[in-house]
DNA sequence: TACGTTTCTGGGATCGATCTCACACAGGGA
DNA sequence: TCCCTGTGTGAGATCGATCCCAGAAACGTA
């Protein structure tokens, strides 16, 4: 592997001069600069990352620690970074902690030492006391993407969920739909809270409170749907609506639904939320809130990259809008009875 | 941060041994390593990853260039090498190609300049002649997963595709269908090329070829499904049953086929290829051929690993078996038409 | 006592770049 | 002529670890 001592010897020229024709910064006569690239080229030169984080303190690497790289949602979200970071020439190098937050604490650490130059999170969970502390310590700027308020992040993306799920409740109600569930994710989650806010403020559009809607909770996770639309069953209560927390809620719902005879959107209308891969593949087509993901983690990439070089963003908040993308799976219960009764 | 010589002041000791006690080689008296050891903890000392790798040029980082990390299917299989890596204590580099030759190349000779200690390749094109020359001269150990051969890799892991479709064209047949079509990727892909093998040799047992079936070349995506089904129906030939590609064709099949009316499995049988998360969701649920993705991450990772410890493996494969997953979309031809005669 | 061997420790070169500083020279203005 | 600014170049310190080597101390054996 040649190093700038080579190429130094073989242009006639000293290292500092290689140096600066490398980094292309500092005076250097066009002669020696043409001898400096032709050496280059002939060598195969290519600069020592090591040596020269080393001395710079830099590594032009941004990590990014997402909860779970294995999950379509982030390997989108994931995807739009790492396409913004190429574009920008720097590497992406990405850690997963599989949702559990000791593994989190240490992949920050880890790319920490790697002298990362910017740091990307991806976590649901706020992180543990003393890596926040090691992160400001450090000094490396910090994006979030969803997930809880950080101290350290110098910028954030949040995507709308408030808005998302008002529309999407909204939808509900202008319809006519008065009997409505809710199978929500956890409380934990701020993504839950937020949706579940929207919620609240669509229903009070209708005069109408969170205490007037069923909601249940649990993961979000297609068993949760599954089980969700048991136990609403099993009580009795009778729905023209459900609103679940997203779409794998949403799927494990329609296979429950369908177990019991209930037809979607005839019997029950359904609605959704992130819009994945099998939103669309559902029969019915699922109904459900879009989430721009790829953008989103695009976006942060450029925000860290705003940060990266220089520009004062302090607490910085881009907010992403959703979209209601109307599919199969709601109708209006109104047009259902009329139907009926003209039948 | 604290360095390495800070330690050695606290502790009293030169740096050399804080590196011996570090490193955990060489003789070291048990009263200095407890000093030391204190002196870390109270510093909270991080060895420089930098300055390690730049004298030792190991940088315990493993490189992964994958095709596109959007997708869910790489995205599971990077997950399962992730897993594999941490546990491990390596972490994982992983970049996207998205889909360019061109991008993969810089990739790789990228993950070299970051001295990583090995290369895990998730790709499907071949690489380049130069930059095979640059991998071969690093001497940096290389596993590849799927794909095509690659004369540097030292080990790879290949899913079993040939046996995989074998076994899914055995079962059409075995349920009494003959006049079959192909939705098959395009023949650049090794996989592709390796399905067809596995039908060919299915159909080789029923007396039959390849040239008794009907075969479409297009891309692995939806979006070919729907236009290979179009063509197949505007030729007026008539089918009992479609072999997918892989999943995605398979839906975008499934929506042609609803589209012209023609019902599945009742009018068509219909088999796909990966078992990805949209499969089972279909409706009817998709009978296909299960990738075990996660795994073939993993043992990538294993056999990466193994190569890193000095364990000679020259030219070693590991051949993971796919499975048959049973579910609504395929159905006997014969079953049908009893079914019709009686009625 | 003399000697080897094992255990333990520190000095100092080294990895390959960056970056500050000193210096040389040219050209222009006072 | 002197000084200043802008251009061009190289010497050498530096980043923080690793690792070879020399040598000291401890211990056993002949």
């Amino acid at each position: 592997m040649a190093t700038i001592t080579d190429v130094s010897k073989r242009a006639g020229v000293s290292r500092s001069t290689v140096s600066r024709v490398v980094a292309d910064n500092g005076y250097v006569s066009e002669e020696k600069r043409q001898a400096i690239l032709e050496a280059i080229a002939e060598l195969g030169y290519r600069p020592n990352t090591m040596a020269r984080g080393l001395r710079s303190n830099r590594s032009d690497i941004i990590g990014g620690v997402v909860v779970n790289v294995s999950s379509p949602f982030y390997a989108q979200m994931v995807g739009g970074t790492q396409m913004a970071c190429r574009a920008a020439g720097k590497s992406l190098l990405v850690t997963s902690g599989h949702a559990e937050v000791e593994a989190e604490s240490r992949a920050i650490i880890e790319l920490l030492d790697r002298a990362c130059d910017g740091l990307i999170l991806y976590l649901e969970n706020p992180i543990q006391g003393d890596v926040l502390e090691i992160v400001r310590k450090s000094g490396v700027p910090v994006v979030t993407i969803g997930g809880d308020d950080c101290p350290v992040a110098r910028a954030r993306i949040t995507i709308d969920n408030f808005t998302g799920a008002r529309e999407a409740m909204r939808h509900l109600l202008a319809l006519g739909h008065r009997r409505i569930a809710h199978l929500s994710g956890g409380l934990i989650y701020r993504d839950s809270r937020e949706r579940l806010r929207g919620i609240e403020a669509a229903l009070g559009e209708y005069g109408m409170g969170l205490s007037d809607i069923r909601v249940e909770y649990g993961e979000f996770e297609e068993r949760f749907g599954f089980a969700g639309i048991e136990t609403l069953l099993s009580s009795g209560e009778d729905f023209t609506a459900i609103f679940a927390g997203d779409d794998d809620i949403a799927a494990g719902a329609l296979l429950a639904l369908k177990r019991h005879g209930k037809r979607v959107p005839e019997d029950v209308s359904l609605i959704g939320f992130d819009d994945n891969f099998h939103a669309r593949h559902l029969t019915p087509a699922l109904t459900t809130v879009r989430q721009p993901v790829g953008e989103a983690g695009q976006l942060a990439a450029n925000l860290l990259l705003q940060l990266l070089a220089g520009e004062k963003l302090e607490h910085t908040e881009i907010i992403v809008p959703t979209l209601l993308v109307l599919r199969e799976s709601v109708t209006s219960p109104r047009l259902l009875e009329a139907v009926k009764e003209r039948a």
